[in-house]
DNA sequence: ACGGATTAAATGCATATGCATCGATATAAA
DNA sequence: TTTATATCGATGCATATGCATTTAATCCGT
């Protein structure tokens, strides 16, 4: 008689499972209460800090939507909208792309730099009470790590 | 002369702000894949098997919706209309509640334990896919350890 | 028992996100 | 050159979330 193989199943360990559940709820939890303390001062959300840091990051201050898509992993049409709230409050300019007509290029101006200047003492103020408060500095190169691996 | 201490500034180390902001990616990422893993096997978001879990585990399949609030962290008006998402796909009813004349109370039902025992096969080799096959089961016990310290 | 304060859940309205599509330009093929 | 195809970014529409308020019932002090 001959024997076909039953399909495997490959299934994640009880370790691995646990990791995948906490790692969904600490990362709401904490991104949570910072963004509460960044609102409670006053500040838009994370990602407009996110999308001026990138933005301040590169040399010149400028980045292709396309860019930031790829660097923050956010969707086309939301990059599309957050650009839109963002030139709006005044953070950045549009700026037509000389090398493809169809592409545009996103400027950050000085307020947004001020922007980041003046949410950066907050943000950080979070980030010791939430993260570096609960981890000692050798857990947090760990944690890091690990979390990179997960990513690789 | 007398000196006054300046307002010291307890900043995070560079190991922190990483575990941080490599949080936030990783969790967004993975979620964003195991989401697209159950999306594309026709199956709703993870937010409907998290709240059906819970009841699942609940030892007769009921829950207040205050209860439910608490264990996911969800807020209270999006508890509401999740919970209207659920009914009206038949994987809940909402009862009346015995005990207090203000509150309701949330069952599984047969088509809810069923969606269950649908999605998870799907969910598990999606953990399998996006967490297990990155982190062996030592580094996924050391991860939900941190996690779960970042959470304490 | 009564009346005010509190709590559980729902809802109206504004904002944000997902999805498909469109308009315009660039690139490649005939 | 002409035409088809692919890419960049914006937009219309449906759905989801946040915030404030509402409704109804409970709790508590008098």
């Amino acid at each position: 008689m001959k024997w076909y193989a039953l399909p495997m199943v490959i299934s994640p360990s009880e370790n691995h499972i646990r990791a995948w559940a906490r790692l969904v709820k600490a990362s709401q939890r904490v991104l949570g209460a910072i963004e509460a303390d960044l609102k409670a001062a006053g500040f838009p959300p994370l990602g407009w800090y996110d999308v001026l840091l990138e933005l301040k990051r590169s040399d010149d201050g400028r980045l292709r939507p396309l860019e930031i898509e790829g660097r923050l992993l956010i969707a086309q049409h939301n990059v599309s909208r957050l650009i839109d709230r963002l030139e709006k409050g005044g953070y950045v300019a549009r700026e037509p792309c000389e090398e493809d007509g169809r592409g545009q290029v996103v400027a950050i101006t000085e307020d947004g730099r001020d922007l980041l200047n003046r949410m950066w003492p907050v943000y950080r103020a979070a980030i010791q009470k939430h993260v570096a408060a609960k981890l000692d500095d050798d857990e947090a190169a760990s944690l890091a790590d690990l979390l990179a691996r997960l990513m690789a």
